[in-house]
DNA sequence: AGCACGCCGACT
DNA sequence: GTCGGCGTGCTC
């Protein structure tokens, strides 16, 4: 008897046994993929961890329904890393499994219907339904369950189907199938009958009378020797000679030519590296010699260094040591937009090393990839990536960056798992005994303080680069400018004359707004209604160049209305503003300028983001007016001057992250102004320019910032102090919700002799027709963690075991972010 | 999580 | 009478 233990891609705690042949058992390995049956009707792609003889004793296990791999696709250490995830995240190791794999290697079943062959079928004896269905497959082989649900018209359909396949009419058939597919070239060389030169001059006269044939031919012998004895591939050779392709049929079919494929890679990179030695300043070299010391004693470094201080080029430089060492390399980025500048970078110094991985690639694209890691192949030597890319096969792992530290991007907080990225990867990188490297102008409280507490080195820059100034920063009291009439729509005077001055040198400008759309709100001058989404607790937002309103949270929109829903008043008016209301007033301001936006709604697809970046870097935009987008590492060289058009919608988030991150956005925002030559500028209007936090991005005053916040944290008991869990509860039925996440809440308060802040009512408390629910755990550093989540997960079993509280949704967020 | 089974209201 | 609503329980 023998058995495998797999995980299934589903939110389940425990793992599953498979019962397996003595030929399979010899097969298979740990980290292999297998299809297995699940439940009625189900197949689903599982991952094999264990390998026994154990016959289970209460169930009789299924047998498996296939081997999907030759070699382990999987590692150990990538095996135990998740199962570190799924403990400390408070998740199932099955969710990290199918959030971990390109779904491309994660494939479910699909149910075909066919028609039995060779059995007569007597229609008059048929349903109308049941004809139907025959009728179909006259016309087409199989039919999926989506094709029946469709030709019926009917959500049920399986007691049709049944009663089919009990008349001897249908049959089922469970198909599973890779969905990946190589990407296949077609290539062409000259039939191997002419590779004399006897043999040439043959083929050009029998080609004398046939001119296309013989400008193909030539332009072949003309790619052939200028690509150096590189294959030539037909799309090359149709384009370059400017003949159809049909042409190229006709000489393969005269064999002339032969055609031939070759597998290639979707995500390669031409491009040479230049052997130039980078150059680093003195700072640079110096903060590059600490931090390779601080990593001789420490497994993790914070490279703290002011905007634009040059950390990219440090990075090369460590890279360069460990790839010496035959060492792989991840780099974790924030935000995928920001990978495009750093391929071209990298690419500059380590050529074809590079690789990418990241969601929008499209499925192909990260099997390969993911299987480039797997085999430790040169082509993937360093690993470009989002938090995924933590997930892929390494197996030589030497060190990590981790780049912009403190974003909040890399935790991520819906489908679980929820992990942290920069906490994942220190684990990740223990496991290999790899370096982890730490970068930001702005660290997260958390990390500066295992930085004074010694758990990490600290290795700081505080100058820019080139010997840049830090730009200045002025404030303008809104409040102010508001009763002396100094403002022209949501821009004071001394705003717009900084624009005009800086327009004027032709030089650029980022204007810096905190929330898309066009304003926030519709209302109502009549009786003060503001229209709300439907299914979400929130109030509409104007889109003005759609003519809508749409929800920003679950995507709802209606044409905006030319009266007013509840008292039918035409006195309808916008209040708050977004980027496209800035974007709309600086048409007016300056009419002789390229204004640019970039948000969400400008960003969309896979290049949406490079486009505008590009338009701006190349000047064909002189404003461009953005979210916190802009605040992301992005290099401009022309941009001598930054405006925050509001910098108090940041400050008051009800979040007590909101002065820390307050801090970093504008401190990031106004780290993209500043030239060579030339002191940069930033302006930032408020309602409060005596805040702390305000003060403190005016003075570039990380330390008080730093100061300020973990005092704030201790006395109000947050990281990195406490740790935080974050327990989230939904359903539609408020008052259910509201019993059971008492219930909940009383339950934990009582035993768990620590903190237990709830049940709260988020201020959105409602999201697609769901109302929610917190309840917030804060945890003692010196407390064990391990056992406060025992008893944690213990009441929640028990929450599950109340009949009417199962039904509530529980989501659980360890470190909440 | 999905999915089937099973028990109740509203309709061709 | 059926269709489909969702509460319940199980999946090796």
């Amino acid at each position: 008897m023998y058995f495998v233990e797999v995980i299934l891609p589903l939110a389940l705690a425990k793992t599953f046994t498979y019962s397996v042949s003595e030929a399979e058992y010899d097969y298979i390995q740990k980290g292999m993929r297998i299809a297995v049956p699940f439940g009625k009707s189900k197949i689903y792609t599982a991952l094999v961890i264990d390998l026994h003889q154990n016959k289970p004793a209460l169930y009789e296990a299924k047998e498996i329904h296939q081997i999907l791999d030759e070699k382990p696709i999987v590692t150990e250490n990538q095996i135990r890393h998740w199962q570190w995830i799924a403990d400390y995240y408070m998740c199932a190791i099955g969710d990290v499994y199918r959030g971990a794999m390109p779904t491309a290697l994660l494939l479910e079943n699909e149910t075909l219907i066919t028609q039995k062959s060779g059995v007569f079928v007597d229609e008059s004896q048929l349903t109308d339904e049941e004809f139907l269905i025959y009728q179909a497959l006259q016309q087409q082989s199989s039919l999926r369950i989506q094709d029946v649900i469709g030709i019926l018209n009917k959500k049920s359909v399986f007691p049709v189907i049944q009663k089919l396949i009990d008349k001897g009419i249908l049959i089922l058939q469970e198909e599973i199938q890779e969905s990946y597919k190589p990407k296949l070239v077609r290539y062409i060389r000259l039939h191997p009958k002419y590779d004399s030169d006897q043999g040439l001059n043959n083929l050009l006269s029998t080609l004398k009378n046939a001119n296309k044939q013989k400008e193909i031919v030539l332009a072949y012998f003309q790619l052939s020797a200028s690509e150096k004895k590189q294959p030539v591939a037909v799309k090359q050779l149709t384009e370059v000679s400017g003949v159809s392709s049909g042409i190229v049929k006709a000489l393969i079919d005269k064999e002339v030519f032969e055609d031939y494929l070759i597998q290639e890679d979707r995500v390669s990179f031409t491009g040479e590296s230049d052997s130039n030695q980078l150059q680093l300043s003195e700072a640079q070299q110096k903060a590059f010699e600490e931090v390779k010391a601080s990593l001789l004693e420490k497994e993790v470094c914070l490279l703290h260094g002011v905007t634009s201080s040059g950390k990219t080029e440090i990075y090369i430089k460590l890279i360069e040591d460990y790839l010496v060492q035959g060492k792989q390399v991840l780099y974790l980025l924030p935000e995928i937009a920001l990978t495009t500048q750093l391929v071209t970078r990298l690419q500059a110094h380590f050529g074809n090393k590079v690789a990418v991985f990241h969601s929008k690639y499209n499925n192909n694209e990260r099997v390969e990839v993911w299987s480039q890691v797997l085999q430790n192949s040169e082509k993937a030597q360093i690993v470009i990536g989002a938090r995924s890319a933590l997930f892929l096969p390494f197996s030589n792992l030497g060190f990590v960056i981790v780049d912009e530290e403190h974003e909040q991007t890399f935790k991520q907080t819906d489908p679980a798992p929820r992990y942290h990225a920069r906490d994942a990867s220190i684990v990740l990188a223990s496991f290999f005994k790899a370096k982890v490297l730490l970068g930001s102008a702005t660290p997260s409280i958390e990390s500066y303080y295992n930085t004074v507490t010694a758990k990490y080195g600290l290795v700081q820059i505080s100058k820019r680069y080139g010997n840049v100034m830090m730009p200045e920063i002025e404030l303008v009291d809104l409040k102010d400018k508001y009763f002396r009439k100094r403002m022209t729509g949501h821009f004071s005077d001394v705003m717009i004359d900084a624009i005009a001055v800086a327009l004027s040198l032709g030089e650029q400008v980022i204007l810096f707004q905190n929330r898309r759309g066009y304003s926030p709100l519709l209302e109502c001058m009549t009786c003060g209604h503001v229209p709300q989404c439907r299914q979400c607790d929130v109030s509409l937002t104007y889109h003005k160049h759609k003519n809508q309103l749409r929800c920003h949270y679950c995507g709802y929109s209606i044409a905006k209305p030319t009266n007013c829903h509840s008292c039918s008043s035409i006195d309808l008016t916008t209040k708050g503003f977004g980027t496209e209301q800035i974007q709309q007033e600086l048409i007016q301001l300056f009419p002789d300028s390229k204004i640019g936006r970039m948000d969400q709604d400008t960003t969309r697809g896979k290049f949406g983001f490079e486009r505008i970046i590009d338009s701006f870097k190349n000047r064909e935009i002189d404003i461009m007016v953005g979210t916190q987008m802009l605040a992301k590492g992005l290099d401009f060289d022309n941009v001598s001057l930054v405006g925050i058009m509001n910098a108090d919608n940041m400050l008051y988030h009800p979040d007590f992250r909101a002065f820390e991150r307050s801090f970093q956005t504008m401190t990031q925002v106004a780290g993209r102004s500043g030239r060579s030559e030339k002191q940069g500028k930033v302006i930032i209007q408020t309602y409060n320019p005596n805040h702390n936090t305000i003060q403190q991005v005016t003075n570039n005053d990380y330390a008080g910032m730093y100061k300020e916040q973990l005092y704030d944290r201790r006395i109000y008991m947050y990281p990195p102090y406490f740790r935080i869990i974050k327990i989230t509860l939904k359903h539609r039925d408020f008052d259910k919700l509201k019993e059971g996440s008492m219930w909940l809440y009383q339950v934990l308060n009582q035993n768990l002799n620590i903190p237990v802040l709830g049940p709260e009512e988020p201020g959105i408390n409602r999201i697609r027709n769901e109302f929610i629910r917190t309840i917030m755990i804060k945890i003692p550093q010196n407390l064990s963690i391990n056992n406060i989540k025992k008893t944690i997960q213990k009441i929640l079993n028990s929450f599950d075991a109340v009949p009417q509280y199962r039904v509530i949704k529980v989501a659980l967020n360890v470190d909440f972010y």
